[in-house]
DNA sequence: CTCTTATGTACTTTTTATTGTTACATAATA
DNA sequence: TATTATGTAACAATAAAAAGTACATAAGAG
């Protein structure tokens, strides 16, 4: 299975217009995730909706944070990405109505849940600024 | 993203399996999921090379559990099936070499693999006789 | 023996999710 | 008003997973 990579290339491009002083038009973004601008505007839509970023048509237009990095968890990203599915693994549906079925859903079902809150909270407890910090780190190290 | 469920499949074949005096067929088991027996023999493939069960040809063959539940635990079967990948989503290949991609990257797996790690903990924690007690209990309940 | 019923597995086809593309509307700026 | 952006619906292409086919092997029944 190829697995999404959105919340990966989301942050990575939410960083990069943390550097940027200049709004980045979708074109550029596509260029530098090697992927199509209105793949980057779909993916953008709902980080607009919820105000993490504005985006402005025309002449020197493109797409500019509007929130400070400190202001945004990886949940909310997550969360502003439609809350993509976690799992690469689910349970078959029970049409049958099966105990053996229903009691394996059951047992399954917890320990997924089980990781998923602690997924999910550890997401909400870093912040983009704290990526940022270690992006600096990685410069120092390289000095680039 | 259709997810993959042999898991849950897996190991209600096993419970059937367990309640069962003959061996099943895999088309017999293949009805039972709603699928193909040549899904079923796949699927049953690494569990017979670890001995969980095993398989009889001819006349009165079929599939057999050839160890207590007690002695088979989540992580087992999981592993059998060739360890799934567990999440649907994982990072964005880093071919750039880019700074800012390398300490999202960094970031995320250090989330997603404490995740993992907590999953599997509790994977190989369960035994299938609890989940088949789970099973007797809920039999209980509706009183069949 | 040989017929039937099973599994074993390589190969092929189908399905489906995702991603990418095109087309066209809207808006802002030079 | 020409150009450069985004917005979005509709469509096409791609690729990964699952399912299915065909045929080989093996075991037991008669």
């Amino acid at each position: 299975m190829k697995s999404d990579n959105r919340l990966w290339r989301t942050l990575h491009v939410l960083l990069h217009m943390h550097q940027s002083q200049e709004p980045m038009t979708s074109q550029a973004i596509g260029q530098m995730l090697n992927t199509n601008p209105v793949v980057v505007r779909r993916t953008m839509a709902g980080l607009r909706e919820r105000h993490y970023v504005q985006s402005e048509k025309g002449h020197g237009g493109g797409w500019r944070l509007t929130r400070k990095l400190e202001d945004i968890t990886l949940l909310e990203v997550y969360e502003a990405l439609g809350s993509p599915t976690l799992f690469a693994m689910g349970e078959a549906d029970d049409s049958q109505g099966c105990l053996v079925e229903a009691a394996v859903n059951q047992a399954l079902a917890e320990v997924m849940d089980q990781a998923r809150q602690l997924l999910l909270a550890r997401f909400a407890s870093i912040s983009l600024a704290e990526i940022d910090a270690d992006f600096e780190v990685l410069k120092e190290l390289r000095g680039c």
